[in-house]
DNA sequence: CTGTTAGCGCTTTCAT
DNA sequence: ATGAAAGCGCTAACAG
């Protein structure tokens, strides 16, 4: 069972190993036909290079590292981006869990020491102020990291992130230009970064746009469709209701719509709704849901782009990558009401 | 930027470098004040051993392969479970998708040859007997691999999964038990092997039971909710309904309840119904879902054990480990009506 | 253009 | 109980 090596090809082809490294690493000192019959032969045995063997006299190994806190359905389209990337670019991706890190932890130190990753992407959704720490371990290291969706206004980490700014701006700006001026909000968590961000964005449109931040319009439901319900029943009970709500996503936009209509308020022609982050269900819901939609599946492909940049010049300086979310609009708005 | 070698931490000692890679390895034959100073001098320096060097020799990389189609709700609590036992085992876990596999590729070759890991983890839903073609694969690779939830009843594999069997009948028993005699079904996508297992073990209880199984009340709603509801408009249209519905996921047997209730029928009054998955959304549903709960955090720790065995002793015979899930009885079914 | 030599950081005989 | 020497499979000088 034993695997072969660089040698026996060598010995089959009646070359030294060295000249196999260099046909298999394509150094443009052989000659094509030496080349060729080499990698005959090698096809021939069935020859695999050992990365391992590499990657200790490189000190490259050829595998980056994901961290993740959990695999929640947002991680899932952006998991699959960079696992894509990394299989083209021949890298290979260790996964790692932030979840039961403890401060005392050397978090990074025990994926980038231990296993000796080339590149570590990182994704951290909370909105827990760790980045000094982390960027700490992380230098001291000497690797290679970017961060995604997080930080992307911070000039000194590399990041690639949804730009919440420009996403919730599109949507408060095609609201008011249908004419709604009691627009509401249905806020996920404060604890995450997309809560808070889109909380932000919101306001600002509103600034922006002249429009009055009302603070009773304001729910926080914590990205769930129940609270949501819970919290439009209320918004939806003033009087002077507002005629839109954005919700910072489809979960929350979808149980607040079954809420409305539950109070017999018709869904667009007495409030409409615009959601974030473009769910399949919002298809098939009815009214068909207007969202925001994140290139997710962007997301892990410019990451691994980035990684690779610093990798190539490490006095590279840092670069924030902002996606743009495209405005999708269905059946869940319209103009506002004339009242 | 040099890191730390295992004759850095010698050359301190004042000892040779196998001296302290006997440390490491906790060699019976080193004295113990010795162990402690060498210790001592390792934690000082900041050493960390190198698992690349380690893996030249040893011929082991301390790492696993999870290989899975692609991230659905399904395979989250499974990867977490996974990551998490490596973690706790002190392996690494590299992530792959066979997505863009096609027949051509050698696909376990690609994970075992390329990246050298010490064991396979195969999650694949899709129903397609690929069984001989894989194994022959991963057999040739000479490495250990454990199925999940697949292959559940072939001998020859080592496989940990969900008994879908026992499931079902849990849920089929306890609505004949609640006097239910006309019982249909929701089941999922025939493409995958839950959806097959499920509507066997379906027809099987049902059998068992001395019930009849009548192919009006079969609805293919491939694991969707929205087709659900459609499948169920057409079967709780006909005349003689049946008074139960099992649903091969919880999302179809939400999409059904809220169908049924549209035709004015009661739940659990007039039709009861059963889900699977037991999803948080279930929890918030009303009527509340009873469901059957899978212990997916579970399945991949059990197949890191089954791997870990198979390491220890490569002769040993394959093992299948079925998990059983639990039903979890909640509002939505009900004794039948007496009509 | 290709072969020789050395070495990546570790483990593993074999001595002592 | 510890050291010396060899080697895992590969790449990187340095020759020639």
């Amino acid at each position: 069972m034993k695997r072969i090596t660089i040698k026996d090809v060598a010995a089959k082809a009646g070359v030294s190993h060295p000249t196999v490294s260099r046909v298999i690493n394509d150094d443009p000192q052989i000659s094509e036909p030496t080349k060729e019959r080499i990698r005959a032969i090698m096809k021939k045995l069935g020859y695999r290079p050992n990365l391992i063997a590499r990657g200790l006299v490189k000190k490259k190994t050829q595998v980056f590292a994901l961290v993740i806190p959990d695999l929640n359905p947002h991680v899932q389209p952006i998991v699959r981006g960079v696992i894509d990337e990394c299989r083209r670019r021949g890298y290979g991706l260790m996964l790692f869990s932030t979840e039961y890190w403890t401060k005392e932890d050397e978090t990074y130190s025990y994926v980038v020491s231990n296993w000796r990753v080339d590149g570590v992407l990182i994704y951290n959704v909370v909105h827990h102020e760790r980045l000094t720490e982390d960027v700490r371990q992380l230098k001291a290291e000497n690797v290679p990291f970017v961060f995604i969706n997080k930080y992307l206004h911070k000039k000194n980490v590399n990041t690639v992130a949804i730009d919440n700014s420009q996403a919730v701006r599109q949507a408060v700006e095609n609201l008011a230009g249908l004419g709604h001026k009691r627009i509401g909000i249905l806020n996920g968590s404060l604890m995450a970064v997309d809560g808070v961000e889109r909380f932000e964005a919101f306001k600002e449109s509103l600034a922006r746009l002249g429009l009055k931040f009302d603070e009773r319009y304001v729910g926080n439901a914590n990205f769930s469709d129940s609270e949501a319900a819970e919290e439009a029943r209320r918004i939806l009970a003033l009087p002077d209701r507002p005629t839109a709500m954005f919700c910072a996503n489809d979960l929350m936009a979808m149980g607040a719509i079954r809420a409305a209509e539950a109070m017999n308020l018709r869904v667009p022609a007495d409030v409409s709704f615009i959601g974030f982050d473009d769910l399949e269900a919002g298809h098939w819901f009815k009214p068909a849901l207007s969202t925001l939609r994140p290139p997710l599946r962007d997301v892990g492909g410019r990451a691994i782009d980035l990684l690779l940049k610093a990798i190539e010049d490490p006095r590279r300086k840092p670069e924030q990558v902002p996606l743009l979310a495209k405005l999708v609009l269905r059946d869940s708005c319209g103009p506002a009401p004339k009242n």
